[in-house]
RNA sequence: GUCCUGAUAGCUCAAUUGGAUAGAGCGUCGGCCUCCGAAGCCGAAGGUUGCAGGUUCGACUCCUGCUCAGGACGCCA
């Protein structure tokens, strides 16, 4: 619920009503006042854009209709009094909010929430978030920066309004592939070729691509040959790997049914495998300051069991049928408008299961058992036909149902991470780029520019540096919008400056240190002095910064709603900005006079406060200095 | 072939979901530290929002058709 300081919900109300009473003949008709802050300062803080609707509903003319409103609204306790010069071009309504006002709502909004209010009740969701989606003997790409990122910061804001939020890492750990890596680590290990026991990620990394195009590559290669009508010669030799490829696979098949059987000596590979790329895993994204614990792994083998079930509950119900010998469920008939999405695969002709069989599982896990009312995936773009089909075939089959009503199933799609040529972002070598080096590139940039600084610690400047490297990171993947594919330069992340990460956390440091110069100068006794102190905003850098801070809580709220966080990511910055600006413009402990010495004093404060709760949003590590 | 997503300043990105003169950062140019942290602040230049139509008081935003780029499409995950 919007508390008491929201401008922007009051005035919606204020409006709303007044349209109401104004134009009684539109009782029924939900109008939208139409309120938006103000782009531009000299038309005031706040427009009502309504009358043009209005006027299109009731026939009349919009300067009229804006006068009418003008007449039934009041919001004479907080802006300045609205007259005919309010109304500009075709019917805005300019509202300027009074200064004094703005002090009053700013000190409402002074609460140990900042004017954010958990929801509480009926209002309280289960949301679930799907995050990291690592999979087995794979290092972690850059790819996985984002679903972990934007991820963990999704899942802090809907905590944050109040939510009971499960995460849940989908770990592709099931399948021909990993059987495959198995079966190739089984037979080195018999060779004596590797020793288990000491096996890293990067060794299941390059098991897996060996064991991947061992077991391909070859098809393909006999495809582009035979369609070039290339030399009988080639041919035979290709035709030869290709029996080998398929000898492979076929190994590869056979451990998967004893995986599946749980056969223990290759559980035992397939537990040593899972081990060590979780161990990097949960690392590196403790290295990112993202919460991906153990206890959020949810494994696609976790809903082994569940899939033969699962088809034939579908099967039987008519929900799924037989087609070309595989289990399909259609699902044209239920998205409407004009592209049907194709059928869902759920069982295939040799009786194997696929990945939309899993996620079904997995959808009817979190309806059903976890209780969800919402669930989040944050999975890239490429997905977005895959989980159409899934959506549509788990509501179709009564997955996706709490208590009656439908679960929302929603996919917080984005794009890919380019390079500066704007292809997919590569290593030098040309390799895909491995996230682990993206955090440790990061980290080395930040210690750099800490080297000049002899007056930190060892310790300082460690934490500094991560937390400084951690703001660059999350902050650049979560800034742009979320659907887009954006161009990471490593040239850019040196400069720390402008519209990144640090320049955030500066600001927060330069609130820091008044503070610690206040309680020398003033005594320890300044800041709660100040924190009960009339708030008085006479310069414009003082409303500005007011006005910033006053849209804290619709942005949170904006961001649970839409699943896009680069709309806090540019209220941060907004409010940085407001404070640098205020920081110039309005000297604090050198103030004129002790009553604005301290009415400063607390906008500091409150600022502060925002800060550390947004950027704890982001996942940025706060710091004192840096 | 069908479908999805995108295209905004030299570069990287915004634009409160249809509102007034499309805004930031980087880069360029010019100011500001004996004064709370210059990783900063203030200012200037920089635009036919891919192209062409349409819808209306009003379009970067919605509709149609093109162009270009990336991606997805029943037996991989």
């Amino acid at each position: 619920m919007a508390g008491s300081h929201d401008v922007l919900a009051v005035l919606k109300d204020r409006f709303a009503d007044a349209i109401a009473r104004a134009f009684p003949q539109l009782a029924g008709q939900a109008v939208d006042p139409a309120i938006a802050p103000g782009k531009n300062p000299k038309f005031g803080d706040y427009q009502c854009n309504a009358a043009m609707a209005v006027a299109k509903l009731v026939g009349g003319n919009p300067r009229e209709v804006a006068k009418a409103i003008l007449a039934a609204v009041d919001v004479s306790d907080l802006a300045e009094p609205l007259t005919d010069a309010s109304i500009a071009g075709p019917g805005f309504i300019n509202v300027t909010i009074r200064t004094d006002a703005l002090a009053g709502l700013l000190t409402a909004m002074d609460t140990p929430t900042l004017g954010l209010e958990p929801a509480t009740g009926a209002a309280r969701q289960t949301i679930v978030v799907d995050l990291c989606g690592v999979n087995l003997a794979k290092q972690l790409h850059v790819g996985h920066l984002r679903s972990t990122v934007i991820g963990d910061t999704l899942a802090r804001v809907l905590a944050r309004l109040g939510h009971n939020v499960i995460r849940q890492n989908h770990v592709g750990d099931w399948g021909l592939p990993i059987a495959m890596v198995a079966s190739r680590l089984m037979d080195q290990a018999a060779a004596g070729q590797i020793d288990l026991a000491r096996i890293t990620l990067a060794d299941l990394d390059s098991a897996y691509k060996e064991a991947k195009k061992a077991g391909t590559s070859e098809s393909a290669a006999l495809a582009a040959c035979r369609k070039y009508a290339m030399g009988s010669k080639l041919e035979a030799e290709i035709l030869a790997q290709v029996e080998d490829a398929k000898a492979i696979e076929n190994r590869g098949k056979e451990v998967l049914v004893k995986l599946q059987a749980k056969d223990p000596a290759v559980y035992k590979v397939w537990q040593l495998i899972s081990d060590v790329t979780m161990q990097q895993c949960l690392a590196t994204c403790r290295d990112l300051n993202a919460i991906v614990l153990p206890e959020h792994t949810a494994g696609e083998s976790a809903y082994a069991e569940a899939l033969g079930p699962l088809v034939d509950d579908l099967l039987s119900r008519g929900v799924a049928e037989i087609s070309q010998g595989a289990a399909i469920v259609r699902v044209d008939d239920l998205e409407p408008g004009p592209p049907p999405a194709p059928p869902v695969l759920i069982r295939k002709s040799d009786g194997g299961y696929l990945y939309a069989t899993t996620d079904m599982a997995a959808i009817r896990h979190r309806c059903q058992t976890l209780k969800a009312d919402r669930v989040v995936y944050v999975v890239g773009a490429p997905q977005m036909l895959h989980f159409k089909q899934v959506f549509a075939a788990a509501r179709k089959a009564g997955y996706a149902e709490r208590a009656g009503k439908p679960v929302s199933l929603e996919h917080a799609a984005f794009g890919a991470i380019l390079g500066e040529d704007g292809k997919p972002f590569k290593t030098r070598s040309g390799q895909s780029a491995k996230l682990q080096d993206l955090v440790e590139l990061a980290q080395e940039r930040a210690q750099a520019v800490l080297a000049e600084r002899a007056e930190l610690s060892e310790y300082d400047r460690t934490t500094i540096a991560s937390a400084v490297s951690i703001a660059a990171l999350r902050y650049t993947d979560m800034s742009s919008e979320r659907l887009r594919d954006y161009v990471f330069s490593p040239e850019r992340m040196v400069a720390f400056e402008g519209n990144t990460g640090p320049y955030l956390l500066y600001a927060l440091v330069r609130i820091k240190s008044i503070f610690r110069k206040a309680a020398e100068r003033f005594g320890p006794a300044e800041s709660a002095a100040a924190a009960a102190a009339p708030l008085t905003l006479g310069q414009s850098a003082e409303k500005n910064l007011a006005m910033a801070l006053l849209r804290y809580s619709s942005v949170t709220q904006d961001v649970g709603r839409t699943l896009e966080p680069h709309r806090l990511c540019a209220f941060i910055y907004e409010l940085a900005g407001a404070y640098a600006s205020f920081f110039d413009a309005c000297p604090v402990l050198t103030a004129p006079d002790e009553a604005t010495r301290r009415s400063r004093l607390r906008l500091c404060s409150l600022t502060e406060r925002v800060l550390v709760d947004a950027l704890t949003l982001l996942g940025i590590p706060v710091i004192d200095r840096m």
